[in-house]
DNA sequence: TTGTACGCGTTATCAG
DNA sequence: CTGATAACGCGTACAA
């Protein structure tokens, strides 16, 4: 039994055990009241609450969930980098979802590092994850694997990967990045500079593709010193973008094909303001006050918060059915702001 | 037993009872070769380390939790506003100190609802978190003080409530507002709109001091009419600033109190730029291409991940240290950036 | 309507 | 060096 009533600092946490005894009735009734369960008369009932209102009472839920056949209510969220504000919106939708269902996010950040992603894997199914989410880096999928292998619902996220069982949400990332680059084709730009993440990353790979796409597709040749892939952070970006200006032949228009590279190369046109006053720009992904960036930029935008409740949904989904039907991909539209 | 090496979907996972029995030893013998116990034969260690991959053995993390004197690894975050870039770098700075120790973080999203708070505070006192971070919505904080009472360690972040013992760290909200609106005054301001989140908001209340007390220190009477304090999301802020534009004697300058009414203003801005050319803003909170902004902006800033970092320090150093010292309030630093 | 007994997976204790 | 035993807090048959 508790020494106090309110327990001080460094008490144990007061059980079924301490509620029951204050109560006056057994461990069995408590767990009943609690869980709704039925055939409990009033007065008891009565009596328990008090009780563990008293105490201060909460359910241990790491001992309720070792129980067999009882979820824990965490779902797994791996992202490869928090601070990019798209992937806030991604993680707030998923929170928008799960949360009503009373399910608590357990959130890791890869930094696009598989180690670290397997790491954070393989901790979330030794804590008895409910369901994942991840963006993948990419790479080695043995631990994705493993995740699916112990039945647990995983959906990944704007990144695909081959060789695991599990629904996929992406982005149009190709016909987003074809439309774009067929827009500023069309306005006659002829030496676009492409800026992207390196090609293994899924996205930059199918946005490059895109872009290639529409070139093709206009007939157009595309300089290959214009092509600059490999940049995942805005300093890199910005670097390229100030090499690229000072090409003999520069850009007169820049494909960014995510918003790393787009602040990148904002920062570094407003610096060189008297090479880039014409400049073009293009941007995947939309971003804040786009609008009001002192450049001629356009934006393909699309919805991460959406993207992160239907990956969601689909974990929710099969944590609600018992058939497992087979694994679903959902391509999310992009649209073109001129 | 497993019937297969391999478990497939929905097999139930491997427990030391397996792994032991495959590898002819006692459960004990792997529970301490897993955990680095002394005393073990390297015949048997090996047997062990075999049997444990071949299953694929995981620990069951929730159930090492619950034996007296264990800790679940896990850190508990609460946020207002996931989707605010802001808490989305406050989060990586936690998620920066403690996934060295291999910590995890459970995060909630309020949503400035002390309902929501309660519910999570409460949901991660049965989680059985190591600590706490908070962004307190304000208001009620029983639920705080619950959390403390259990013994967890609990650190406030960017806001102070009283009634808790809690270490705090905050921003030199009132210094940094004063400063900036100083900066106005000397340069000549007279009609220096306020736009700020409503005063029962713990950081939106010290700024608005501060903008009073530069306008104390300065013998400058502010206009009430200009002061407009009531904004949590850029949509509202956006429909005040129209307003204060319109009015007989608009503003000749803006004191922006956080990022939030920074975006709304500069959005109703650049709809007005008519109006708006020869305005002057200062805001509160630096945000990405605030450089590029076509309007005379400076900023206030601050290091939002080192607020983070700060916060998880104190949590930890409270985990590791057994003598439990008093709460302290750390000040963190703003910066003029003209 | 209520209580008893047991097991979930893990580890600490203690005996061998 | 190793293993049997017990206990953590909870929920569920089953019995009363």
């Amino acid at each position: 039994m508790p020494d106090h009533l309110a327990p001080h600092r460094g008490a144990a946490a007061p059980t079924v055990q301490d509620v029951a005894a204050a109560a006056g009735v057994s461990p069995m009734t408590v767990s009943r009241v609690l869980n709704g369960g039925p055939n409990v008369r009033p007065q008891k009932i009565q009596a328990v609450l008090d009780a563990a209102a008293a105490l201060g009472y909460r359910r241990n839920e790491n001992a309720r969930s070792i129980r067999p056949g009882q979820r824990t209510g965490l779902l797994g969220v791996i992202i490869t980098n928090v601070a990019n504000p798209y992937y806030a919106q991604v993680q707030l939708g998923v929170e928008e979802i799960v949360s009503s269902d009373g399910m608590r996010l357990l959130v890791g950040n890869s930094g696009e590092d598989v180690h670290r992603e397997r790491a954070l894997v393989n901790d979330f199914i030794g804590r008895k994850v409910d369901g994942l989410i991840v963006v993948p880096a990419g790479g080695d999928v043995a631990h994705l694997r493993a995740a699916t292998a112990v039945g647990i619902p995983l959906a990944l996220a704007s990144r695909q990967v081959d060789g695991v069982d599990a629904d996929v949400v992406l982005v149009d990332d190709e016909g987003g990045a074809r439309d774009g680059t067929a827009h500023l084709l069309a306005e006659g730009h002829r030496r676009i500079a492409f800026l992207g993440n390196r090609s293994s990353v899924f996205t930059s790979r199918r946005r490059q593709q895109g872009f290639e796409r529409a070139h093709a597709e206009a007939g157009v040749a595309f300089d290959p010193i214009l092509l600059r892939a490999g940049q995942n952070d805005d300093a890199t970006a910005h670097d390229v973008t100030l090499e690229l200006l000072a090409l003999d032949e520069p850009p007169t228009a820049i494909f960014s094909a995510n918003n790393r590279n787009t602040v990148g190369a904002l920062r570094a046109l407003s610096e060189r303001r008297d090479l880039a006053e014409s400049l073009r720009i293009v941007a995947f992904d939309d971003f804040e006050l786009s609008s009001l960036v002192p450049f001629a930029l356009s934006v393909i935008e699309h919805d991460p918060r959406e993207l992160g409740r239907t990956a969601a949904r689909m974990v929710m989904a099969r944590l609600h059915s018992t058939v497992d039907s087979v694994a679903q991909t959902i391509e999310l539209p992009t649209h073109f702001r001129p």
